[in-house]
Order: structure tokens, then sequence, then C-alpha cells
DNA sequence: ACTGGTGATGTTATAACATAACAAGTTGTG
DNA sequence: CACAACTTGTTATGTTATAACATCACCAGT
């Protein structure tokens, strides 16, 4: 397994994240006008939601924030547009938290790995090679790899400090 | 990164299983004695209902188990027992299905990781390295981590075929 | 034997996460 | 316009998880 590459991680380093937002937003637009699928309204607004920061949120906080402005309050709505989202790439699920946070990398394909800081949620993506070690392996057993899971827990470096 | 270490993984291919159970039951015993914790009668009986498969099971699944033994009805019994094996190493929980399976190597001291089936929840344990790739990454960022969790889903070989 | 500490279990209640099923509205296309 | 495909709204319920407090069993010290 070679080593995760990383394309400066965002999430716990300084940066100027107003370019998170309109980059993450503007990829989507222009990632659905050539899927030919609908960047409703509601995706739309999820979306920039998960892209205010680089916490993870949980389908209740968002929904929470979609009723407060008339956009849905029930379920469903808000873990449809969470699909949505993660099936094109422009979120993913965090399994460890049942959370979800923008993908910082929405216009390549990759195998995400994430580091959560267990004080804040809040979340660093890298880039894993496609394959992450598990491909001898498998072949040796015979399973076939749909997706892998990559996620480490800890804290990050203002959570340290304290 | 280095390969994902495999000392023969079993839960998809054929073995002797009662061999699992009796060593998963011993291993155990003989760390609970030496580090001083309580096996008590529920523990032991939920580690037994993880090892009698290599599929992962939903804390009510056990539950429901343990109900039927008169062993305890009530979420918290489980959530504690399972607590305690995962705690204690003897079992890990699997994110991805938030459910447990009993571990296959008690006795080392190992960061896993898992192929998980999506049709029969049947899951093979490995071990990696301690260090999965993010050591490097992580001293960048100023990360500290704590724990890595690696789960790939897929299909088994059995499940492949069908 | 009493007392108090510790750890385990029992129980109630509820929080948090997730989806099935169906109705109603919207949008693009012929 | 009419239709099909898709999206959203809503009800109801299913599933996973834990806080909080009561009780019990055991052991050590007096």
């Amino acid at each position: 397994m070679t080593d995760i590459q990383n394309p400066a991680p965002t999430g716990f380093a300084q940066h100027d994240h107003s370019t998170c937002v309109s980059a993450g937003i503007r990829s989507a637009e222009s990632i659905c006008a050539d899927r030919k699928v609908q960047f409703t309204p509601v995706r739309r607004r999820v979306l920039e939601i998960l892209l205010e920061s680089h916490v993870a949120l949980g389908a209740y906080d968002v929904l929470e924030r979609l009723a407060a402005e008339g956009l849905g309050s029930k379920p469903p709505v808000a873990y449809r547009a969470l699909s949505f989202l993660v099936e094109q790439g422009f979120a993913h699920r965090i399994e460890r938290l049942n959370a979800f946070v923008a993908c910082t990398f929405p216009d390549h394909d990759h195998a995400p790995a994430f580091m959560i800081c267990r004080t804040c949620n809040r979340v660093a993506e890298a880039s894993t090679p496609t394959d992450t070690g598990f491909g001898p392996l498998a072949q040796d057993t015979g399973f076939v790899i749909e997706q892998t899971v990559i996620e480490a827990q800890g804290l990050c470096p203002n959570c340290a400090e304290a």
C-alpha cells in the first residue's frame, strides 16, 4: 500500500474558507449540468450548509437549518438531499459519526480518507490511491471490493493543545 | 504504507469453526484474569453469541438472544456487554453496519481492517500495520490519531457467485 | 455482623438516526 | 396539452443508542 496522498488538507489548517464554499457550489452546478441531474434549491441549500464549515453534521442538524428557512421539515427531506449529494460525490458520509461533510475534491474521482476530531467533529479529507492495500488480500480470498471506508479518529491540532 | 497483513483470514474461507469459538472464549478468560476484570455470565454469553458466526450482529440481535435465555431484556444490558468486549479487544464494532463481530485475533494488539459482505453481513478481519498511512499526513497537519477504522464493503466469494 | 466502597446489572424513559409508503407538485418533452 | 419522470411533502414507524437512577453482589476494613 502506498501512502495516502494529500493535496493540502483543509479542515484543520487556516484557509480562506469562502473559497471552499464558492468552489464547492460551482463544481456541483457544473457537474449536475453535465450529468443532467437537477441541482434543486433543497439540494443546493444542503450543500451550502455542509460547506459552511468542515464540521460533520447529522441529518437532523441539517434538517433543523432547512426547517428554519422553510425548506422542509420532515426527516426524509434531509435524507434525500444528503443521499443525492453523496451519490453525486459532493458530500461524504462519516460512518463513525452518522454524519455528513461536504467533499473537498468534488472534481476528482477519489477514495476519501478522513481525520475526524473527536472533540470538535471537524473533519479533514485526504485522497487515497484506489488500491488501499486490500487489493492483494481481496484477490486471495475472492472478496470483491466495492468501496472502502478509512476514518481516523483523534484530536485536531486545536483540540490537542487544550 | 505497507500492505495489509493477513494471517489467514477466516470469515469467508472454510474452516473448523468450533476452534474459533473455543479459542475466543479461552483467550477472553485468560486475558480477563490477567487484567483483573470480570468475565461475567452476560459478557461471556454475548461473546459466545458473536463467536457463533462471522456475521456482524446488531445490538438488538444480540439482545434478542439474551432475552430468550433470560439474561437481560433491556438495551443497556446488551450495549454494556458489547462495550466491554470492544474495550477489552474481544470484539470489534463495524461502523458501517452499526453492528459487532468477535475479534479474530484477541491475543495480539492490532489495528483491524475488515472486509464486509453487503449481502450476508459476513465479516473477515485482517491485521494492519500500526501505521496505516495516516502517520506522515497526521504529522504534517498536527492531527493526533487515536484509532483508525478501515472497512471494505463488497461481496464475499459465496455471494459473488450468485 | 455492620459499614461503606466498587463494580455489575436491572429498569424506565427518551434521544438520535433512518426509511417505507403514498400523495402531491414540478418540470421537461413530444 | 398530456404524459412521463422526477422531486418534494407528509405520515407513520422502525432502528440504534444512551442518560439517569435503582438495586444487587461482593469484598475489605473495623
